[in-house]
RNA sequence: UCCUCAGUAGCUCAGCUGGUUAGAGCGGCGGACUGUUAAUCCGUAGGUCGAAGGUUCGAAUCCUUCCUGGGGAGCCA
């Protein structure tokens, strides 16, 4: 008999003999009857195994407890209880393995999600975390889809890098060097020219600058892949190791930058309410109660467009003691810009137009040579979750802005040669992957949201 | 990295102005119950009080350092 899965059962007909397999959830019940709830993954939802006492073996029974995995097979039956429609009437049971109840450390009752993370490689068996990997799962893919569907291409762009220039943050080093022996150069330093790519080499913190290079040739590309970032960050929205989209554009200004962030933005929260709504509901009630409302409210309203200029001016003239100064040319803090999203505009909100002097040096100049075109997304509770900006395509002002930042041209040479040769117009954003599940699913952690996060001094599992 | 709070049973916590044998709920185990839905009821086991020093006749409780975790800030996705 083929096996069958469990969302294929809560909806098919009752009436015939049927195969499933999985974890169980809960037993209950009395000396007659036991009632588990089995799970294998394939929805929130439990299918419900009737178990006759009398019809088993007492040994076998005694092994069903919660974690353990069975095979059973028995008569899909419409449910006598209430709670499920179906439910299925044992008649074979297998036993592929007993979890021992006085050392599983999954219960029925609630657990902490400090606790669970402590146990990340148990913690799929739970609901919570089941709908949150299901969600994960299918926003993976709506991105392909969502792209691929408009004519972008899935470029992979490297994951070890020999620049440092990206300058999103602190690399973390590659080498096969033994570190208490390495090769030295005549002045005492390490020798990097013998190391295995004979330079210094380094995790990416951002495919952006090789996605530009794509971008001017092919159109339109994204990168989605694992970045890395050696920063001492601990907070719940920053890891060490996270997975970013890097949409970068051929011809695109500022303007349909925004426009397609807020649409891929809105594309995603849209699939999520339409393939996950069994899992959103579960977490709108257990995690979050305002989730699903949020989301159906993002849908429904444009996001705000601002400039920094703008953002400033109404920062100034709020009622409110700000604990950092408000000050044009100072960059926002938390607290301006959950003032900004969370009171003030109240729905998501994308600045633009930033002093130069904040951003990073590949962004597009603005006339006013004070600000630069760049693209802050910021959401509710979660604060910014895109950064992006039209890019510096003018050899000129872009090689001077390397030289006044000090940054090594050498390293460089490729990128600027895209502006020497056939320059564009291109504009590009990253959206942080972790952080837009955090908004879907309404997890407060960013830790919970990645099936094994790696934080500063923790890398278990 | 800085600020702040917290580490007591498998889990969630109480006990903390120092004082005899450290408690509860849940979970586990045993029992009762013809169908339960985080079932219910009765009973029962379970703890080097995060670690190391120190103060004291006496420390879960006070002090110091360290470790771990939460929240806030910075860095940013």
């Amino acid at each position: 008999m083929p096996r069958e899965k469990v969302k294929q059962l809560m909806t098919s007909e009752p009436g015939r003999d049927v195969l499933v397999k999985g974890w169980v959830r809960t037993r209950r019940g009395s000396k007659q009857v036991s009632f588990v709830a089995l799970n294998d993954g394939s929805t929130i939802n439990n299918i419900q195994v009737v178990i006759d006492m009398q019809a088993f073996d007492e040994d076998k029974l005694r092994l069903i407890t919660t974690g353990a995995c069975l095979a059973v097979e028995g008569e899909l039956v419409k449910s006598e209880g209430r709670g499920q429609k179906v439910e299925i009437q044992a008649k074979k049971i297998e036993i592929y393995g007993p979890a021992n109840p006085e050392k599983y450390p999954l219960q029925k009752k609630g657990h902490s999600m400090e606790f669970l993370r402590e146990i990340a490689h148990l913690r799929f068996r739970t609901n919570t975390f089941g709908a949150v990997f299901r969600i994960r799962h299918a926003m993976a893919y709506a991105i392909h889809k969502y792209f691929n569907d408009r004519g972008f291409y899935y470029l992979h762009t490297p994951i070890i890098t020999g620049s440092d220039a990206e300058g999103a943050g602190e690399m973390f080093r590659v080498t096969t060097f033994d570190l208490n022996d390495a090769p030295r150069d005549k002045n005492g330093g390490v020798d990097y020219s013998r190391d295995f790519f004979g330079k210094e080499t380094n995790l990416t913190v951002s495919g952006q600058l090789e996605g530009e290079m794509g971008a001017l040739s092919l159109g339109e590309i994204y990168t989605f892949g694992p970045t890395f970032r050696a920063e001492n960050s601990n907070t719940p929205r920053h890891l060490a190791e996270f997975w970013m989209i890097e949409p970068e554009m051929a011809f695109y200004d500022i303007d349909d930058n925004m426009d397609l962030a807020e649409d891929l933005t809105k594309y995603l929260i849209t699939y999520a309410l339409d393939n996950c709504y069994d899992d959103l509901e579960f977490l709108n009630n257990m995690i979050d109660k305002g989730l699903i409302d949020r989301l159906r409210f993002v849908l429904d309203n444009e996001y705000a467009r601002i400039t920094y200029t703008q953002a400033v001016d109404v920062l100034l003239k709020a009622d409110k003691q700000w604990e950092f100064p408000v000050g044009w040319g100072k960059d926002l803090q938390a607290e301006h810009e959950r003032y900004l999203v969370e009171q003030y505009y109240k729905r998501p909100v994308m600045i633009t137009d930033y002093p130069m002097d904040i951003k990073a040096f590949y962004m597009k100049q603005n006339d006013d040579g004070k600000t630069v075109r760049a693209l802050d997304v910021l959401f509710p509770f979660i604060g910014e979750i895109i950064g992006g900006s039209q890019r510096e395509e003018e050899y000129d002002k872009l090689e001077r802005r390397i030289k006044e930042l000090g940054m090594p041209r050498e390293q460089l040479w490729w990128f600027m040669e895209t502006r020497k040769f056939g320059t564009a117009p291109h504009s590009g954003f990253g959206l942080g992957f972790e952080r837009l599940i955090l908004f879907v699913t309404g997890m407060k952690n960013i830790r919970d949201v990645i099936p094994f996060p790696r934080t500063p001094r923790s890398a278990e599992f």
